[in-house]
RNA sequence: GGGCUCGUAGCUCAGUGGGAGAGCGCUCGCCUCACACGCGAGAGGUCACAGGUUCAAAACCUGUCGAGCCCACCA
């Protein structure tokens, strides 16, 4: 390992070469061993995807958090894979199949799934192979895929199970249908989005020649299907109706007026038409009363045969139709614009069809109660905390889950119909002579993909099996995810875990934001805004990209992404390794093996970085330990940046003692481990060269900063702050008269005792970062009649302004400070002569305002005497 | 209809009871022997608005306005 680093970090010769190294290595791979566990399962992505920088994000955070738990020592592991998807990617083939003219029943299933398989063979698992771009420490070894064997075994199990216990049952029950992917969805499967609409009041004749009444829909060509007209029990202005009939228009059929408890009366004329076989509210209302049931829609949303000369019709322009049709007849009384919500197929965007329908359910009542339970108290936790709310009342209102897909890419249900409709649910598949033998059929319907991608947390871990890996890893410490999907998949995953484990999948849901442009707009290909994460590597490296997700990243919120912050990522990144090329310049044989140097041979800098990094550890842990890495990241770049390489190296570089070499080597050397689960590469790169590493030394298995053995020290903290005062001091007057870096200032200090001995032992350091040529003290102020002066705390700097500055503009200077002191004394004063204040505060909070009050006018006094002697 | 989040410097955001912060952008000066992917110095803010609690509010409470998100089987 050479200890030489080029003039500019350059990641794109250093990522990949370090990720092919640590995965040959095999330092990704964890097995079950007796040390404390860390596990995450990763949000599984679509078998056929590719990364967009949401995965990007959501696999940074994942990543930091695994490497930060493997150096503590934990034994962490993260658990890769994919989920094959069902809907989505039998989309995908379908519109190839489709480019070619076909589709998928004229292919037939078999045929059909060898593609998809094919096609996944090809395109699966891209998106892990970008993973690693990205730095993702996955233990690839244990790769799972929701479709391979042993996801299947353990799908199967839970399926015959729960139909065994009774939660999952087969149910003619109105369900969401999509005409055009020709499935069942369940209900979050449903985008509902309001959209103008009419409501058309149609009247019903009644059956014995009367007005009969008059209802109100927007789905209009429903009445097809309508067996009743039902009103509310107190609704006078009905109440005469009920028990009699009203003749159905168009369909000439007399179907009864009921009374019923769910109708508002509030609402259009109070009556309602009910149309059992589309719409959940009307079928209970069926139920309730014994009513016919007619479905009048086909798969593809057509009207069926039920629909009378209607039949045919795609279903809008039957709702055209027949509005004209009952206006011709005089029975269209009227129509109101009105926007009302339509429910979309989360996958296609087709308008759903709620529509009666034989299909597999969960009945989630129980498994919905014991993960509401779990989290009430605690035993799942949410980051932010305030998500939880959200889950719970979601929780509560939630319907049996719709677990039945009429496609072909997914787990094949594993349930036989006999020809006497009996029903046989089977952990193994019966033999062909089975089959043939008891005229068994099998029910051609593949389970919902979020069925399988419930059971991960276990599922991944060996389950059914009792393993070693399960007993290790099981519960999962925290699953890493966008608050998008707590209700599809952290809620499934809870409800199996704690069924079939007994105990919760995960033990806190670290909920982030979504990725978002500049501006805080959505990313989507039609604004043209999107931001590919590989392009952002190939330009900027990993490092930075992690970083500016990472910093930007507060749980719960959303993330904007611009290039310029990916830009500042990888400034950072050059920064870093450019003070550690600095440091092994100036280390010579030391490394951090050194350890640190007898404190009686410690600088005050020394003792100031060293303090001001015990606090930056801390700062870190217990930001990590809260899962902010938006708070870790800026407490590190600003320790870095602002403390170690603005002032810290620029210090370093009046030394030559070997405690200034092992202070320097200490510090990167911690500094690159704090920094390392954000940004791998570069501290990985920096880490080997300071501790001239071995090929099978890594950072990925050095420890992890030990908390507490940190070096607080005050003392130095304040006397350090009052040398940078100094220097900040004297680098605004160089500023304000515009003196070139060349020009060297003298300085006449009048301080008072302890600010004397602070300042005269960092006399050389302020000289060399304020470019002070003569420096001394004195009792008294120079007798010059030229001088500039600062007012520092506890001293008084004079700068004789021997030609180089022009008393103008140092009458400017003078009078601006002036003018800032005057504000800060004017400030002080208000408070303390407020009583309220000087009654109730807190005795040093008073106390400091009485300070300031002096401080300032000490200032003032002295600036006023400046102003004077110069006679501006 | 229910719920949640946000409104702080030109932009994007931290900050959560005691003197307004960061990154980017902008202005001025610097190739100072780690770094021009850099260094130094600046400009820029009635912390959305109105009340209230408090000695003290950007922060806590109430309301208003504005932006966004989630949930929802009012036909």
């Amino acid at each position: 390992m050479t200890r030489e680093l080029s003039k500019t970090y350059d990641p794109s010769g250093v990522e990949p070469r370090l990720y092919a190294w640590w995965e040959q290595r095999g330092f990704f791979h964890a097995e079950p061993d007796g040390r404390e566990p860390f596990c995450i399962v990763i949000p599984l992505p679509n078998v056929t995807g590719s990364l967009h920088v949401g995965h990007a994000l959501d696999h940074s955070i994942q990543d930091a958090l695994i490497r930060w738990q493997r150096m503590r020592g934990a034994n962490a592991m993260w658990q890769p894979g994919t989920d094959h998807a069902g809907i989505a990617t039998q989309n995908v083939v379908e519109r190839q199949l489709a480019a070619e003219g076909l589709s998928r029943h004229d292919v037939g299933r078999e045929a059909f799934l060898e593609r998809v398989w094919a096609w996944r063979e090809q395109s699966g698992g891209l998106i892990l192979r970008q993973m690693r771009r990205l730095g993702a420490s996955c233990d690839w070894a244990r790769e799972a895929f929701t479709l391979d064997e042993p996801r299947s075994r353990a799908v199967r199990e839970v399926f015959c199970s729960l139909y065994e216990q009774g939660l999952v049952y087969r149910g003619n029950r109105i369900i969401n249908w999509c005409p055009r992917c020709r499935t069942a969805l369940s209900d979050i499967e449903v985008d509902h989005a309001d959209e103008a609409g009419e409501l058309a009041y149609l009247r019903y004749p009644g059956s014995d020649g009367g007005p009969g009444v008059v209802v109100a829909t927007t789905r209009v060509e429903t009445m097809l299907g309508d067996t009743a007209v039902a009103i509310h029990p107190d609704d006078e202005r009905w109440a005469p109706l009920v028990g009699t009939s009203v003749s159905l228009p168009l369909m000439e059929r007399q179907i009864p007026v009921v009374a019923d408890d769910a109708v508002d009366p509030a609402f259009g004329t109070g009556a309602v038409k009910v149309t059992p076989a589309h719409d959940p509210n009307d079928y209970d209302i069926a139920q309730r009363h014994g009513l016919d049931v007619v479905d009048v829609m086909t798969d593809g949303a057509t009207i069926s045969a039920n629909g009378g000369a209607y039949e045919g019709l795609e279903r809008f322009e039957a709702r055209r139709r027949i509005k004209d049709d009952l206006a011709a007849l005089g029975l269209l009384v009227r129509v109101e614009p009105r926007t009302h919500p339509v429910g979309h197929c989360s996958r296609c965007g087709t308008v759903v069809e709620p529509r009666l329908s034989d299909q597999w359910f969960v009945k989630v009542g129980p498994l919905a109660e014991a993960a509401a339970g779990a989290v009430r108290d605690g035993r799942t936790r949410f980051v932010p905390e305030r998500n939880a709310k959200g889950f719970l009342d979601w929780l509560e209102h939630l319907h049996d889950w719709c677990i039945s897909r009429q496609i072909w890419w997914g787990h094949r249900i594993p349930a036989w119909y006999d020809d006497d409709g009996g029903v046989h649910v089977l952990r193994v598949d019966p033999t062909s002579e089975e089959v043939a033998a008891r005229g068994l059929r099998r029910d051609p319907d593949v389970l919902d993909t979020w069925f399988s991608s419930a059971l991960w947390p276990f599922s991944t871990l060996g389950w059914p099996d009792d393993t070693p890996e399960l007993r290790t890893w099981y519960p999962t410490s925290v699953l890493v995810t966008g608050y998008d999907i707590n209700t599809f998949w952290v809620s499934r995953m809870l409800m199996m875990g704690l069924h079939f484990m007994d105990d919760v999948p995960f033990e806190t849901v670290l909920n982030h934001g979504l990725v978002r442009d500049r501006h805080g707009k959505k990313m989507s290909k039609s604004f043209g805004n999107v931001i590919d994460p590989l392009e952002l590597i190939d330009r900027y490296g990993a490092d930075a990209l992690r970083f500016a997700l990472l910093r930007a990243s507060v749980p719960g919120l959303d993330v904007p992404l611009a290039e310029e912050w990916v830009e500042g990522g990888r400034r950072f990144a050059n920064k870093l390794w450019n003070a550690a090329r600095f440091v092994l310049l100036k280390l010579g044989d030391v490394t951090p093996a050194a350890g640190l140097p007898p404190a009686d041979t410690l600088q005050l800098e020394d003792r100031w970085v060293l303090s001001r990094l015990a606090a930056t550890r801390a700062a870190v842990d217990e930001a990590l330990a809260a899962y902010d890495l938006s708070r870790a990241a800026r407490a590190l770049y600003h320790f870095v940046w602002d403390e170690y390489c603005d002032w810290y190296l620029e210090l370093a570089k009046l030394r030559e003692d070997r405690a200034a070499r092992q202070v320097l080597a200490h510090v990167l050397d911690v500094a690159v481990r704090l920094l390392h689960p954000i940004a791998p590469f570069v501290t990985e790169e920096i880490w080997r060269a300071l501790t001239v590493a071995d090929d099978d030394t890594s950072l990925m298995r050095s420890a992890w900063p030990a908390l507490g053995s940190g070096h607080p020290d005050p003392d130095a903290e304040a006397q350090m702050q009052a040398l940078q005062e100094a220097v900040t001091e004297l680098r605004r007057f160089r500023a304000d008269h515009a003196l070139a870096p060349s020009d060297r200032i003298d300085v006449v200090a009048v301080a008072d005792e302890a600010s004397r001995a602070v300042l005269a032992a960092g006399v050389d350091g302020i000289s060399r970062l304020a470019g002070v040529g003569q420096w001394t003290f004195a009792a008294g102020s120079p007798q010059q009649e030229a001088v500039g002066k600062l007012v520092v705390s506890g001293a008084e700097l004079f700068v004789p302004l021997s030609g180089l500055v022009d008393l103008e503009q140092e009458c400017d200077r003078l009078r601006r400070e002036l003018e800032r002191a005057r504000a800060e004394l004017g400030r002080a004063r208000g408070k303390l002569a407020n009583p309220g204040f000087v009654a109730k505060a807190p005795q040093q909070v008073v106390q400091a305002e009485r300070d300031k009050t002096v401080g300032w006018q000490a200032t003032i006094d002295k600036l006023t005497a400046q102003l004077d002697e110069l006679g501006c």
